[in-house]
DNA sequence: TTAATTTATTTGTAAATTGCAAGTTTATAA
DNA sequence: TTATAAACTTGCAATTTACAAATAAATTAA
């Protein structure tokens, strides 16, 4: 197989600097880190914070300040696990949510601008192989998830 | 069309992952900046400080600081320019390529263990798809470039 | 039931990373 | 030849990071 890493390193780049112009909306101004916290948190159905930084592959006691400052930017909320009170779950504020979701409609913007230079059948099979990869990414043990040593 | 971003940033983040995991060889560790840098001195034909922190959309005052890491640690070297006395050529000392070549052999063998979950045909309709991507990202001038103000 | 262990989270601290402002040096334009 | 611009470096100061250690709650073992 030839240099298949160069087209992921290419590609993961453009993506990472589409996300890096993408960050702020609703008068906030957030990191790409910040941002990502947020898509996680919306996406994860009431996640702890162990579980987003997990996710992340965030070291938990940076990710612990990380929540911290966006808890201050009215961006996300900490609320008591009644199950567990070592625990915390992580939500959007309404804010957030919006933030969130403005980002979201951004990234999803820009790549729809990108697409529009395919045709139908093009775009379908880009899109089809891209899940094909997650898909395959998930299933390898052997790389694609955080270190857990 | 549906939520693409989602795809893209599953996707991405798992790359990152394999980044990340994959960031010491010769007995250097490696911190994933340092290793896109490296990556992108060999790609580029003998670049200038200004090229490489473009081309990966880094501040250029921190692209020098790292720069000066790297020299410390003997990956890279600085060349000054004959053509143009306040340029710097950047190139990787022969520690350098090997280091760069250990990881990209690495990255490319993690990513043929992915590959090799799919069949020809699967695998061939991804790359090419990852490609046609790229070349789609290339073309469009609203994203996927650092910005430039 | 108590003691020991594990899990989730936070804080102390110190190092590394970042970027703006300002400076040096060389090239180019007026 | 003076002014402007471009490539690069340094001085800060703020932010981000992660390891070690602490707290508090749950689980497991004795």
């Amino acid at each position: 197989m030839e240099a298949v890493r160069d087209l992921f390193q290419i590609m993961t780049r453009r993506f990472g600097f589409l996300n890096k112009n993408c960050c702020s909306a609703g008068g906030v101004e957030l990191s790409l880190v910040q941002s990502h916290i947020l898509y996680e948190i919306d996406r994860q159905h009431k996640p702890s914070i162990q579980q987003v930084a997990d996710a992340l592959g965030t070291d938990i006691t940076t990710f612990s300040r990380q929540i911290q400052s966006l808890i201050k930017l009215n961006l996300v909320k900490k609320t008591p696990d009644p199950e567990d009170r070592r625990v915390y779950i992580l939500s959007l504020t309404t804010e957030g949510m919006y933030v969130a979701t403005t980002i979201d409609e951004q990234m999803n913007a820009y790549l729809s601008e990108i697409f529009s230079q395919m045709n139908e059948f093009e775009r379908e099979t880009v899109i089809r192989s891209i899940k094909f990869l997650n898909e395959a990414m998930a299933k390898s043990n052997q790389c694609c998830t955080p270190i857990v040593e």
